[in-house]
DNA sequence: CTTGACATGTTGTCATGACAATACGACCGA
DNA sequence: TCGGTCGTATTGTCATGACAACATGTCAAG
């Protein structure tokens, strides 16, 4: 009994399952490549190979092939073979990387103030953010610098009962880093929107540039790992001193 | 002359191009929609209606097919048919796609004006991209539409000797369909930085805004599929109209 | 030793054909 | 009117076959 089921994990596809060949095939495979039967660049089985051993035609073996490569598992390489992907990252890891990452990277400290924190009913796009539950929100004013210089003012809020960070708590400290510590929130995945705007007088003298200066403009809406609303923030980075990156490629 | 080219454009793959006939079908087929030809939810053709315009096997319609439904291009049924996508849901600015895909993606129709097309010696970014070889470049300045409002002025710099496009070839249509038609170059990949802007009085006019008002302002470095530097675009969007959005995922 | 021709193995492209699964309207009988 | 049957149109699945494009090693000629 065990031994049948052993073997059809490995080359028996069930042809009345219901389930299109292509798509157990597709599963087997994939399964092989997360399990670590494959080191990461390793030339994986052909298409001849995966014909001998499952028993189906070159049609469903591509079927399976093309949606494993457009997954990032595999990479096909015309005349040469099908390898095992070195790095899925390009497909779930971001390719937007701001400024500020660039110069931790080369060593440049960045720090911040903190303005003012004030409790309120949260604005019209805040509210969408959290859900009508929520009715009163916390919002963190701060000034970030890079180095010795102003780069950005960011205001952040957050669900009030929920998580309430205290002024004392957070200090000049990093808001992620007080909310994974205090209440075992991670951050993982956020929605942002990126405009520009114009300073106005109060943004120009905090950030040390002129009234009518471009500012960059982006909101965040923040997820925790388990899909919970956490963040909503609006940032203001001076246009001069701050640029976002991006990676693009082409999805067909 | 111009005769064959509209119906090039309509009915006939070219088989001696050495471009994939389920590529140059998918890229007529996207044109078609992102042109707005469609209503979203509207039913497309249909496999059969394809095979009699473009006299190709089911084969290559159901490859270029399942392309654009996996790019959320199309919606397709088994049994009922296939449809134009209702939701667009997914202009990540992560995604490398042209001005009127975004365009789409965002539930506009797009429109561009040529105005005007110019050779001299390559600025100092331009030249970075392109490499010391290249010493004249065509610049190519266009202001794009959504609806019937202007929203976003581009300067496209060119390698000369090498993609010399002509205002003629250009008119209206796609400077990367025109590249691909004309040179059998695929743009695949882009870097862009973004940053933030005041309109000049000479930008103002053409967007119909105040001077002074904000711009996002994008600068892209465009590359083929063989990593050759393709373009170098700065695109200057009207801010109050144009935002990006990106969905950041943290690595970890 | 170098170079080119050739064979071999790989993935890419495209056509043809058959049948299955699904959706839906037309028709007919109760 | 209701409900079931049937035909038709659609996309989904799978097989087969042929050739093209590309990578690589072998081997003989220079």
């Amino acid at each position: 009994m065990s031994s049948y089921a052993i073997e059809a994990s490995w080359d028996r596809l069930d042809r009345n399952s219901g389930v299109p060949l292509h798509v157990q095939l597709r599963n087997a495979l994939q399964q092989q490549i997360t399990e670590g039967s494959y080191r990461p660049g390793e030339a994986f089985l052909t298409e001849r190979e995966i014909a001998a051993r499952y028993h189906v035609s070159r049609t469903t073996i591509r079927e399976a092939l093309v949606d494993l490569a457009n997954g990032g598992y595999l990479v096909r390489q015309q005349g040469k073979g099908t390898f095992v992907a070195r790095t899925r990252d390009a497909f779930d890891a971001t390719r937007l990387s701001s400024f500020s990452e660039d110069m931790w990277r080369r060593g440049l400290r960045s720090s911040s103030r903190l303005l003012q924190v004030t409790d309120g009913p949260p604005a019209e796009d805040v509210a969408a953010h959290f859900g009508s539950d929520v009715r009163l929100v916390r919002r963190i004013d701060r000034l970030r610098f890079a180095g010795d210089e102003p780069i950005s003012l960011q205001q952040s809020h957050l669900p009030l009962p929920r998580l309430a960070v205290s002024a004392e708590d957070l200090g000049d400290d990093s808001l992620y880093r007080l909310l994974e510590a205090r209440f075992g929130v991670f951050v993982t995945t956020a929605e942002e929107v990126i405009s520009a705007e114009v300073a106005s007088t109060v943004d120009a003298n905090l950030l040390g540039i002129a009234e009518g200066a471009p500012l960059l403009c982006v909101r965040r809406f923040a997820f925790s790992q388990t899909g919970e609303p956490i963040e909503s923030a609006c940032i203001r980075y001076r246009a001069d001193k701050y640029k976002f990156y991006v990676q693009q490629t082409r999805g067909v």
